[in-house]
DNA sequence: CCGCATCCCCCAGGATACTG
DNA sequence: CAGTATCCTGGGGGATGCGG
């Protein structure tokens, strides 16, 4: 979307605003999503331990991309004053509204999968 | 997701083969979810139709996009043969199996645009 | 009416190096 | 540990024109 939004302009629908195009904006682009499903599987992460999980990230998109998340309020950013420094990372409950929309996804994409890889090995 | 996926390289998630990632490499880009939204408005449409609706979209990315979904068995092509040319366009079951999520991700883009909009009526 | 062939631009995203 | 600062590149997507 990727979904999704892969940024660039917002497509406009004829005779309505779409909200589904809406959305794309926020959660678009490569790694959003990614970060949310992450996130919605533990009650919090730190920055490096993200890093870790989301395989092949680099620190700029994990900046930007968690910069994006939080202005939009479906993440936020919780800084412990320690030394060595100490960031937490969690989804809000606006955050937490999309996680239904993922598993329905999920089963989609594992259902997708399932599909290609029965394909494949017919040959 | 934009959702989409916005196509390049398909993020790896450490320990899953996350099939939320793969499903957003069939819906990503910045056509297929708005045009898998509106044949999901009417038992199918036409290629102009489709095109009309979708302000702003060329003839080269409504054929790509459909060509990419029809792929991927989302969407299937009936050509009748006529003079002139007649083409419409429908969701399959795959296809109609996200419905559910796009209405999760409509009400939730909602929400969100109406936020926004009370926050700049502030000012 | 419904596309495909070409050419081209722009920016999302990556690589690398450096700091509080 | 948790980021910034720069620079660069590939391909997603747009514009235009032609053809069955």
């Amino acid at each position: 979307m990727q979904t999704t939004y892969s940024g660039k302009e917002i497509p406009q629908l004829a005779g309505e605003k779409c909200s589904v195009i809406y959305a794309l904006e926020v959660i678009g682009g490569k790694w959003k999503l990614p970060i949310i499903w992450k996130l919605s599987k533990k009650e919090s992460l730190r920055y490096n331990e993200l890093k870790r999980e989301l395989e092949g990230i680099t620190n700029v998109m994990l900046t930007r991309s968690l910069q994006s998340l939080e202005e939009h309020r479906l993440v936020i950013r919780k800084e412990l004053q320690h030394i060595p420094p100490h960031v937490e990372y969690a989804l809000t409950d606006h955050g937490r509204a999309l996680i239904p929309a993922l598993e329905v996804i999920k089963d989609w994409g594992q259902a997708e999968m399932e599909r290609v890889q029965s394909l494949t090995d017919d040959r």
